[in-house]
Parts: structure tokens; C-alpha cells; sequence
DNA sequence: AAATAAAACGTGCACGTGCACACTAAAAAG
DNA sequence: CTTTTTAGTGTGCACGTGCACGTTTTATTT
């Protein structure tokens, strides 16, 4: 592996010149840039690692993580991941702090300028969807504070990247599941969180779409919302199934799986019920330990985490924006079994 | 973070005396030694990756792999996810010796020795099982070459991990899936390599149990060898298909899963049958994009690679064995929406 | 022509660790 | 008493990069 030292030695420059030529810092005569380029390339030139890791130590970078969810255990796994990974980055001695607020947006707001005020040099949010968060994140792109949406995005605004789940797509699967569990012909009833937040929109429509296009004795009844609450979900929950007594699917697209689980064994059903939730935390792990949810599509949250971090990271030190703009977590399917 | 320098001066001795207590290197004396170690752990002294990585590069770290399955598009996977990870820890400045065999005792031992002639410091091995590789695993030990087995295990010799799936947990939830698909009540036949290799039949044993634990209506009404082979595969499955026309699952424990799809393509079958396989190799996503295989149980070939290559550099920069000798993979189910 | 500004480049330190080598003082051997 | 050994310790280089600072050359202004 070539190093500065070498390229200055063929170049007949010094490895300041070197320096200034490849990472574009101060002036340097077009005619010697040219000679340097070229015999980077020559030598494939790549960096080393360890070198700049080492240099990295004194620029002490500090990183803002700023979710949703103080309260909310899928968040706490996207935080674990991220934990990970800063030990795997502990070589670059960067630093996190990390704040978790409720669903709000003020709070996110406030929050975001005291991360600021702190030196953050980079920042992890899950944004709160309104224009206000979105002219934040270009402020601070302004600032030279890059961020990266975790979770939900904001894609019109300059954050440099999105990691989370294609919500589409898991609409998608648990069409896919609904069809492979009853064989084609089925009554499915939908809990949301709201209509008026879009992933929960999204899975809602993939799922309907792979009906109508490859299922189409698949038969959606009813579409209710528990705005992510567990009492309200079990209230939901014990109204639909009075209503349609011959429901045969169940699917979640969001929280308040236990408030509705919960109505499911409250109620005296005479047909078996196939409950498909998203994620799984600890509530969820333990009604399908009962047997009353049949499988659970995750997300991912620890590869979210540090995915969002490692990505962030690598920005601050070489520069390089992720070759995506949006980076999706690969859908795993969870039974009893497997969990 | 404290560095080996700070602890030097706060126990009033030099650098080098603090390297020798920590790494266990050299003779110091006995009161010399407490004094550092208690700094050392008041301070809560971790040492420095940044640092510890850029004097590796002069140890360049040579790592042998090799693999099974020549021609096997699993271990394609392995491999890529080992590439991935050796660019990561390319701040060591490691460089791997990869070698691809086909199922042979004898090509395993001698390319372990052409390996072990060319230097290597570390071996990364998917092991046959037979005493000899053992032994052969056990003397790598004795000379300092230390060995982590992948995708399948040998677990009395010395090596210092496996990394692979638990094959029980495979079977148990390819039964949890049929169970869900069926509805409790199933002809389920099996397609397996053969009855002397461990793992298929702790697989098979993995289903059975959950079966008969949990599934009683649930019937397994016939296992059947393909030797892992495509044409062998394709021969058996049409004769089974044809001694249990009203068969509801059909089960493969390992290869030749395509042409065993070919054989049900091939057959009139008057009633649906769900196919169960593993893994996710090219011709396994094609039948279940036409809609042949309803799922597939995913070990997860590039977390292997990738997990294993880290304990071994890991654990020759630091002398770190892993927490659990075992290292099991998550099981990702996939279907076609979520592929 | 002298003074100032700008362009272009070199030098040297810092980062934390591993390890080879040199050194001192005390104990053992002659 | 002198020489040799050994336990115990200190010193200094190497690893590759980022960056602040200093120096020299060239161009511009007064």
C-alpha cells in the first residue's frame, strides 16, 4: 500500500504538497497537482486507516442523537446498535449524546439547538414530520452540521442520508404472509396508527396493492386507527371484532400490538385468528410466545442505529456522502421459533 | 481516556514499564507491577485502537480462509461478507489467503499445510468432519495458528469458535412455518443430504420434536437422501410425489433444492404443496419468485463471514477469545415479497 | 526601487502503541 | 576483588496522517 510519504518521494515534492493536493487543502501550482494526481493513481493510492484514525484522536468529534421514544423499546434497540457500533468507531475517539424526547415537536426543536450548543458535529434524528424540523436540518446543513434521518425521513430536506425501512415493501411482506397463512382466501382486519402519518399510509397500500395485483379473494374489511395508544387500540380492537366475527387476519401496522392482543384474548372467538404485527418488543415477544400473534416483520433497529452512525462517521472524516440517499433495512420475518 | 503515558507518569515509571505490565511482557518487579495495575485500573485504562492499529501495520497479519464448495454459491455469500469485513479491519493491515475446495478430506489437509507454508497467522476453516482435520486443528493450535470453524463445526478440537447456525433451531422453526402455513393438520415429506451428516439430522430432529411437542396432527410421512445433488434430488422427489399424491409440505434440509423443484414443476399435482428451504443461492429465489417455495430459512452466510474473520483478528491483536465458543446466526425467513 | 501582498511549498509536531535496544544496579561466579 | 550474569528499567524509533506554522519565491502596489 502506497503511502503520502512515498507519492511525495516520486513526485519530488514535499508531503505537505502531497496533503494539499489530495484532500484539496490550500494552493497548490496546477502543473505540480497534475504530477501528484497522477502518481496517486499510478500507486492506487488509498489512504490508511489507522493514520487517520490516529490523526482523528485530537478532533474529538462529537455526535448528536436526538429520537423519539423516550419511552419506547424499538428505540432503545436502535440505541443499542448504535452503541455498538461507537465501540467499533471508538478508534476514531468520537464521542455521542444523546437526548430521547416524546413525540413533540417543540421539544425536538429545542432540543436540537442545545445538541447545537454543545459543539455536535453531526447529528442523528428521527424527525418530527414539519417544516419547521426540515428548515433545521438545512440550517444546520448550512452550519456544517450534516444529519442523517433514522427511522422516518424528510426527504426534501438536505439531511445526507435516510436509514430505516422501505414501509412499502413491508406492506408488501405481510400481504405475502397473510396469503401464505390462510391459502389465498381470507377476511383481514387492520389496526393503524393514524391515516394521517405516511409509513403507516404505506404499509397499508402495499399491502393492498399485492392483494388486488396476486390475491384477489383477499379481502380487506375494515381499516381502524388506535393512534398508537394500547387502550385505545383494545378498544378498537374488541369493537372490530364484534363487528366481524369471521375475521380471519388481524395485521398491525404499527404500536398498541398489546392493547389489541389483549382484546384478542378478551374476546370468545370461534375461528382461529392470525395476528401479524411489526417489530418485536418484549410485549410482542411474549404474545407470540403465546401464540397469539403468529409472526412479526422487523426492522432491524440495532442495524438502523449503527448503520446511521457508521455512515455519519465516515462523512465527517473522509468526506464521502453514502452512495444512496436512502438506505433500507433489509425485512426479517420472526415466528415463535425464531425469535 | 487514558493512555499508557499518563499512567507511566502518575506511577513514576516509564512507558515501557507500563507495556510490560500490561502485555505481560518482559520482567518487572513485583511492587512496580501492583502499583501500574491499580492506576492502570483506576483510571479505567482501555488501550487505544487508533494506536494499536497503526503499530500493527508493520505485524502484517496474514489470514488463511478456507472454504467448502468450489462451486457453491453459499459460500459465495461467506465470502462476500469476509471481503466486507477484512475492508473494515483493513486499518489492522491484515490480508487474507483465500482457498475454495470441494468436499475432500485429503485437498482440505494439504491445502492447511500449503496455507500454513505460506505463513498465516490466523485460519478460518470450514472444517470435514474426521480425526484428522481435528488433530490437524489441534497441532495449528500448539504452533500459535489459532482456528475458527465456519458454517459447520468440529467441537472437540481446539479451535477457539465456530461460527454457523444452530441446525435444531433451523428445524424447529421450519415446523413452526408449517404449522402456520397448514393450520396443524399436514402430510409433510423430507428431502435431506443424507443421514450421516450431523447437521441435516439434527435439523430433521429440530422438527420432530416441535412436531410431537407441539403439532401432533402434524405427520412426517416420509425422509428421503439426495446426496446434496441436483439430478439425484430431482429423482427422488418425483417418486415421492408420486407414492403421497395428497403430500401437503415438502421439506429440504440442505441442497439440491432446484432440482427438486424442477421434479414438482415436472409432476401433476392436484393439490397445493408448500415447499420449505434454506438458504437464499440464486436458483432458490427463482422458484420462489414463480411461486414454488413458499419460504426459505436464511442462516445468514455474510454475518458468518464476516463475524468470523473479526474473533480471529480480534482475538491476534488482543489474545480476546470470544465470549461463547459457539456463535449462532440469527434465522431470517424469507418470502418472496421480502427477499 | 522599495514595500507589501499573495502564491507555493517545506517542516515539524501530535496522536498511542509495540518493540528493539541500551542501560543500571545488584547478585552470582570466578 | 574483579568479572559475568540477570533482574529491572528507560529511551527512542516506527507506523501514516492532519494541520499549524514558517519560509521562499513571485506578483502587485506605492
Amino acid at each position: 500500500m502506497a503511502t503520502m510519504k512515498e507519492i511525495a518521494e516520486l513526485s519530488g515534492v514535499s508531503r505537505g504538497t502531497v496533503d494539499r493536493v489530495l484532500n484539496h487543502r490550500g494552493v497548490v501550482n496546477a502543473e505540480t497537482e497534475k504530477k501528484v494526481l497522477e502518481i496517486a493513481k499510478l500507486l492506487d493510492y488509498q489512504p490508511n486507516k489507522a493514520g487517520i484514525a490516529l490523526a482523528a484522536q485530537k478532533k474529538k468529534l462529537k455526535i448528536g442523537v436526538l429520537l423519539f421514544g423516550a419511552e419506547n423499546p424499538f428505540f432503545d434497540e436502535v440505541m443499542d446498535g448504535l452503541k455498538r457500533k461507537l465501540e467499533e468507531l471508538s478508534i476514531y475517539g468520537c464521542t455521542t449524546f444523546e437526548r430521547r424526547i416524546s413525540f413533540d415537536l417543540e421539544s425536538q426543536l429545542s432540543t436540537i439547538d442545545e445538541l447545537v450548543e454543545l459543539g455536535i458535529n453531526g447529528l442523528i434524528l428521527s424527525p418530527y414530520n414539519d417544516e419547521k424540523v426540515q428548515e433545521k436540518i438545512d440550517t444546520l446543513w448550512e452550519q456544517n452540521i450534516p444529519c442523517i434521518t433514522i427511522n422516518t425521513d424528510l426527504p426534501d430536506s438536505k439531511r445526507i442520508a435516510y436509514v430505516g425501512s422501505d414501509y412499502y415493501k413491508c406492506g408488501q411482506t405481510a400481504a405475502g404472509l397473510i396469503h401464505l397463512f390462510t391459502g389465498g382466501c381470507a377476511k383481514v382486519g387492520i389496526v393503524t396508527g393514524s391515516h394521517k402519518v405516511l409509513c403507516h399510509e404505506e404499509r397499508i397500500s402495499g399491502l393492498k396493492d399485492l392483494f388486488s395485483a396476486r390475491h384477489p379473494a383477499i379481502q380487506v374489511v375494515e381499516v381502524v386507527e388506535n393512534n398508537d395508544d394500547d387502550y385505545k387500540s383494545y378498544e378498537v380492537v374488541s369493537k372490530l371484532l364484534e363487528r366481524h366475527p369471521d375475521l380471519s387476519v388481524l395485521y398491525f401496522t404499527a404500536a398498541g400490538v398489546y392493547g389489541g392482543c389483549r382484546a384478542i384474548l378478551n374476546a370468545s372467538l370461534q375461528s382461529p385468528l392470525k395476528v401479524i404485527t411489526f417489530d418485536a418488543v418484549p410485549s410482542t415477544i411474549e404474545m407470540m410466545e403465546k401464540g397469539i400473534i403468529s409472526a412479526t416483520i422487523c426492522q432491524q433497529p440495532e442495524e438502523q442505529g449503527a448503520k446511521s452512525l457508521a455512515l455519519l462517521v465516515d462523512y465527517l472524516l473522509t468526506g464521502n456522502l453514502p452512495e444512496e440517499s436512502s438506505i433500507y433495512m433489509d425485512l426479517s420475518i420472526k415466528i415463535r421459533e425464531n425469535l
